[in-house]
DNA sequence: AGATGTTTGTGAACGTGAGAAGAAGGATCG
DNA sequence: CGATCCTTCTTCTCACGTTCACAAACATCT
């Protein structure tokens, strides 16, 4: 009995919501209020039927022979997308990457504040890492549960990145987006979603290969 | 006219495969000769039905009864994919995530030397990471070509994406990796692929947002 | 006020990929 | 040597997502 359903969006709708997101809102800092579906499609790098289709499925919010108000789409997109208020993130694991990750500004300014940042290492422990003390691994549940933190980031060898999502999982987070390779599995209760640079750079030598065939 | 032609690779396949192939290389290292399509199903987290019939677009190398030749299925896996040889990777702007990737061995183990590494700013240029000296941006397209490097990639700022895409094409790089977020737009003949941690972090959010619904 | 042009919203066709089921090939055991 | 079991390979069906096409709504111009 929910209020303001949002009836069933599409997981490649998901996916798209938040490159308009960041489209929309590089518009409003240019001064821009009002925005077409070509327009936005154009930022956006997809086609406008796309756009239009993606944006009725959160509603009937643009007025036909103008466009979409730009301040407007921006909070709808983010009601959807669960994003109108920040969400705090914690990192497992501040080796290289999960420091390149606690420096990188953009997540805080996105509405992804770091809050957290845990390690094993006696070394690392400790340290002051983008204003942010490097706690204990023991320490996880206790650094979640005083900053809020409701995603948590796997950043450690893909050796421990099981039991690391094990106990992000008993510390109270359902939503993990993993870096280290490997197979890391979850209940169903859980989202989880990888990030497989090593497979990606695969998919680029795939093209590579099947251009210089084509010669 | 292609005498060993590879028919014709779903890109849904070309996506599995590199995950197939990890979950090879392990057992490989742990002594496996032979492995069936189930037991290969359960190391890269996908069914098995799946798996066969990525396998079997490759080619029919498997034995009824018995399963996949580990080894030869690596060859297979690698051959198609365009990995039988090292392919070696330009990374342009050397900030916090450049240096992580620079620092990170898996690419080098699994094939994708780092050979390159160039940044603008003059701070930055000169210092050695990672064994490999920070060029300056302007003699890309040298040490693109001294190095034999076929696969780019972008982390620089957003603002700078574009014409970084833009000079790497120049430089006669063809397969692109893209880190930061925003629109870049590229000739069809160029393969690009984009790492999106924004987009990441907000689908995972839109799902932890459903999850609270449905309490 | 009417005509015209613009833009949204949606229904239908098309293509791709996933899952299920059955056929075929090979091994193993009696 | 025959029967049984196991596993691959292939075909079919269904669901999802994208693209195309068109109708409805709004603004603007005369
Ligand atoms: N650095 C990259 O550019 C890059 C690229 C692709 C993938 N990855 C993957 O990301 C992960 C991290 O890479 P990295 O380069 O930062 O590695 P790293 O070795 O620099 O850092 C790993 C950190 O995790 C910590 N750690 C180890 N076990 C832990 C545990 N059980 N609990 C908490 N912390 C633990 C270590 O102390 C270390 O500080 C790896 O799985 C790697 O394969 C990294
Ligand atoms: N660091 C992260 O964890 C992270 C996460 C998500 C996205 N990103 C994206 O990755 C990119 C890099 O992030 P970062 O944290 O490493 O930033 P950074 O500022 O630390 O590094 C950027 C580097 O690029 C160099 N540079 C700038 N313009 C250049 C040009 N035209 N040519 C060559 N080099 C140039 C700068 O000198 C700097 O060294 C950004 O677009 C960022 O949005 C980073």
């Amino acid at each position: 009995m929910d209020e303001v359903s949002t009836p069933l969006v599409p997981e490649a709708t998901v996916a798209r919501l938040p490159v308009y997101l960041r489209g929309l809102v590089d518009l409003a800092s240019d001064g821009v209020e009002t925005v077409s579906s070509e327009q936005l499609a154009a930022v956006a790098g997809v086609n406008a039927e796309n756009v239009r289709k993606d944006l009725s499925i959160l509603g009937s919010y643009g007025k036909r022979g103008v466009g979409y108000e730009v301040d407007f789409l921006i909070e709808q997109i983010k009601r959807v997308l669960g994003a109108g208020d920040p969400v705090s993130v914690v990192i497992v694991g501040a080796g290289n990457l999960g420091r390149a990750l606690a420096y990188y500004g953009g997540f805080a300014s996105g509405g992804f504040p770091i809050k957290g940042l845990v390690d094993s290492s006696p070394e690392i422990i400790g340290q002051e890492v983008a204003g942010i003390t490097v706690e204990p691994f023991e320490e996880l549940k206790d650094v979640v549960q005083k900053n809020s933190c409701t995603l948590g980031i796997i950043a450690t060898p893909a050796a421990a990145a099981q039991s690391v999502a094990d106990q992000l999982i008993n510390a109270g987070i359902y939503s993990i987006l993993n870096f280290a390779p490997g197979l890391v599995t979850v209940p169903e209760s859980v989202t989880l979603r990888k990030v497989d640079l090593a497979t990606e750079l695969h998919i680029l030598a795939f093209h590579e290969q099947q251009r210089e065939r084509n010669e």
